[in-house]
DNA sequence: CAGTGAGCGAGCTTCCGCTTGACTT
């Protein structure tokens, strides 16, 4: 039996150091954290000077019994976990949970994964950090009181199920600000003025393209600064300055880096990167993805070196340690690079092909050469004694060193024109001819909405949020509707170029897309409201510098100078009265409400707020006797825009439009847009019709189409015992993706190549047993909503059959 | 993806950071 027993946070790692040590070692994996607070309630005693509350969850009570038989067995523990404030934490609750005595363990730390570092660990072994981990039972601790005592408040003052929290709420904070810039924005117009000129005779002919140093403001200015052009029949080249320039690769990946880049170049989402890149790690072709440290181990960089040297020749070669500037970074990992540098691909997806060759070209580029440029700036001269010249610049590389790899990415797009180029044998004092001349008028840009990576890089700016968790928070954001996906198609904009060719001004207006988005964050009316909200009671919270501040006090801790409980008590102090002062002010849900005016008709108020369903209007009041009427909002109207006018208009719906057949024909829009509502049935508007227009004639149309679509449908019953429609009926139908077969509430398609309308019974049950249906039966579509209510079930019955066991008579 | 169109009463929702796997009669 092994008599010593390693704990490793992932089991990937563990897998890896276990055929490092050696078969006197069992190395397992505590699969992250295996205790936290109570899952119920607060899980802080308050009354007791906030002591945590702690307990296995209920997913990792099998894995705590296996360590735990595990360390029964062994002499030796060794605590392995991630040298940082988590890790240390870690190997606290390990100790707690699993009953360690102080002579049995030793903690441990490795930052790469190699035999040295792994063996120098060993021989140098120290004991938990309770200071550090004081540090983190504190942010845990104060992220619980934050997150459990505001999202209540939410619930009580907005609607149910949202939620707030020192991370996800700054990260909609930062998406609804920047949504207010745009909104403020104005775009204004200015003149950029371009000119492509001739060398006159003499020496070697070349052509040049210049733009003049500065815009002009007005279209007078313009037209009149072209003809001033027009009168001059030679320009000189004032000067003509060469200057050397380099540039220096980017550091090896982090996780946000990574997500940056990854979106920029391969078009991937941040939740993607992270599990195309946990593939990676776990096939053991690159190291841990989840870091914030820029640290390359040497044994990486002496690979690199020698790939390099190989593949580039030496001097492509200038090896480099990266330091770390982001706020709050703990680097208990490597930076994310290739587990082996000589291979250049890898197998896999393609999504892993491409991520792998990202990382191992950011890699080996981080350890070549600067590349070096020569910059030419050439100014042509075209009035005496003013300052207004044309300029062009060109750029040529030198040496490519590290650009013959890898370059990194910008967010900003290509300024229109300015593109280097490289410029002709062009000598200072040389005469030249004017070709052409234009002037076009240039809109200054409004903010940029943030992408989800860009929204990343600004939290790691902010020190805000961990490399596990940037990916989760997005999709939190997105989940609670605070925010969502932009797919905004533009409006055509109208601008105006003046153009001079053979001392002609020709004036043309000329058209362009303006405010197109796709997929940038952009907040909803409840990430509005809720925003709002937090900020006006909870400014410290909500105050970007709030996790750097903590973090500070965190660090006291962590050191051993200050007292965590002292800490969080001083906080909660201010804290929590607060969150009284807030329950106490404003009506339940009523934040945010707009009221917008009295309906002529009925007299009644009509407001505008967030409901139990989202953004919606009221007619009425509660005071009032009838109950008020509700309706929610379109697509594409807002609370803070929505007029009066618009928000009646949305109780025309349902509309009557006469009858059929002596049956009520209704119009109305509903969650998978407009449609008619005719004798119990639904019938979907065709894109071009309108609820609030369609006409009886136009409705009735409709429903004969849909009468022979359905006559059309079926292609074939075989009845079951209760009948056509009875549960064990087999159908043939015809859908949308062509023929299936309908069975006990299930579907199976039909290949192509069978005719569907000739099927026998028996080769309809043998096409159900074959094909795997995807449909979701509506109890599995329940489930999946309701998983909590299944996990608590299944807690049952574990309890149960530990009662029964514990019933039985003992060996 | 195979068919849809909320609205009650009780009890629920929620945080951030570590880490993967995703029940069966």
């Amino acid at each position: 039996m092994q008599k010593n027993l390693v704990i490793v946070e992932s089991p990937a790692k563990a897998k890896t150091i276990e055929k490092f040590l050696g078969k006197d070692y069992k190395v397992m994996s505590s699969y992250g954290h295996i205790r936290d607070l109570k899952k119920k309630d607060l899980g802080i005693d308050l009354a007791n000077s906030y002591r945590p509350l702690y307990e296995v969850p209920a997913d990792k009570e099998k894995l705590v019994s296996e360590l735990q038989a595990a360390v029964n067995k062994a002499d030796v523990v060794w605590l392995a976990s991630d040298e940082d404030r988590e890790g240390e934490a870690i190997s606290w609750h390990l100790y707690e949970t699993l009953g360690l005595r102080d002579k049995q363990y030793h903690r441990i730390a490795f930052h790469e994964i190699t035999k040295n570092a792994i063996f120098h660990a060993i021989e140098n072994p120290r004991r938990i950090n309770r200071d550090l981990v004081n540090a983190q039972q504190a942010r845990r601790v104060l992220d619980r009181i934050v997150g459990f005592e505001l999202s209540p408040i939410l619930w009580r003052k907005i609607k149910p199920a949202l939620s707030a929290g020192r991370v996800q709420s700054v990260a909609v904070r930062l998406i609804t600000e920047r949504e207010r810039e745009i909104d403020a924005f104005q775009s204004e117009a200015a003149y950029r003025v371009q000119a492509t000129f001739l060398k006159k005779e003499g020496g070697t002919p070349y052509q040049i393209n210049a733009e003049l140093n500065k815009r002009l403001k007005t279209k007078e200015e313009a037209l009149e600064f072209l003809n001033r052009l027009k009168g001059i029949n030679a320009f000189t080249i004032d000067s003509v300055v060469t200057k050397p320039a380099k540039k220096s690769p980017a550091a090896p990946f982090t996780t946000s880096t990574l997500q940056q880049e990854a979106a920029r170049k391969l078009g991937f989402s941040v939740s993607q990167t992270m599990s195309v890149a946990q593939k990676l790690y776990e096939s053991g072709k690159i190291t841990y993805m989840r870091t914030d440290s820029v640290h390359l181990s040497s044994l990486a960089i002496n690979a690199s070196k020698a790939e390099i040297g190989e593949a580039y020749g030496k001097k492509y070669v200038k090896t480099r340690q990266f330091s770390t500037k982001s706020k709050g970074a703990q680097e208990a990992h490597e930076a994310i690079r290739p587990t082996y540098m000589n291979a250049h691909q890898t197998t896999g997806t393609s999504q892993e092909q491409k991520l792998y060759e990202l990382i191992w070209k950011r890699t080996i580029a981080s350890q070549m050469a600067d590349a070096e440029l020569e910059r030419t700036t050439v100014t042509i001269n075209i009035f005496e004694d003013e300052d207004v010249k044309f300029v062009s610049s060109g750029e040529v590389i030198t040496f490519d060193g590290f650009l013959r790899v890898y370059l990194e990415s910008t967010d900003d797009e290509p300024a229109d024109n300015e593109e280097s180029t490289l410029l002709p044998p062009i000598m200072r004092k040389d005469i030249l001819d004017l070709k052409e001349s234009t002037a076009t008028e240039r809109f200054t840009q409004r903010p940029a909405r943030y992408s989800e990576a860009s929204l990343v890089r600004k939290l790691e700016e902010l020190g805000i949020g961990r490399p596990s968790t940037y990916a989760p928070t997005i999709s939190t954001i997105q989940n609670r509707e605070y925010v969502e996906k932009t797919n905004i198609e533009g409006t055509d904009r109208e601008y105006n170029v003046l153009h001079l060719k053979k001392g002609k001004i020709t004036d043309a207006i000329k058209t362009e897309k303006t405010g197109a988005d796709k997929n940038k964050l952009k907040p909803t009316d409840t990430g509005i409201v809720v925003n709002d909200y937090l900020t006006e009671f909870f400014p410290r919270i909500l105050d970007y510098n709030f996790t750097a501040d903590v973090e500070k006090e965190f660090d006291y801790v962590a050191v051993g100078a200050e007292v965590w409980t002292d800490m969080i008590d001083r906080f909660y102090k201010k804290f929590h009265p607060v969150v009284e002062e807030a329950l106490n002010t404003h009506e339940d849900h009523k934040v945010g409400e707009r009221i917008l005016g009295i309906d002529p008709k009925s007299g009644k108020q009509i407001s505008a707020k967030i409901g139990r369903f989202g953004p919606m209007i009221q007619l009425g009041t509660q005071d009032d006797e009838e109950k008020p009427r509700f309706v929610s909002l379109r697509k594409g109207q807002s609370l803070g825009t929505i007029t009066i006018e618009e928000a009646i208009k949305l109780f025309d719906l349902p509309r009557p439009i006469g009858e059929y057949e002596e049956k009520e024909l209704t119009a109305s829009i509903g969650k998978f847009g407009p449609y008619i509502k005719f004798d119990g049935k639904f019938i979907s508007l065709p894109k071009d019709a309108d609820p609030y227009t369609i006409t009886q004639e136009e409705a009735i149309e409709l429903i004969e189409a849909k009468r022979k679509q359905d006559r059309e449908k079926l292609i074939k019953i075989f009845e079951g015992k209760d009948g056509k429609d009875g549960k064990d009926a087999v159908q043939i139908l015809n859908g949308r993706y062509g023929p299936y077969i309908a069975y006990k509430e299930k579907n199976y398609k039909i290949a192509k190549t069978v005719d569907a309308a000739a099927l026998t019974l028996k080769e309809c049950m043998e096409i159900i047993k074959t094909t795997k249906s995807k449909t979701k039966t509506k109890v599995e579509k329940k489930e999946k909503k309701k998983t909590k209510v299944t996990e608590k079930k299944k807690k049952v019955l574990e309890e149960e059959a530990k009662e029964k066991k514990a019933k039985a008579p003992k060996k």
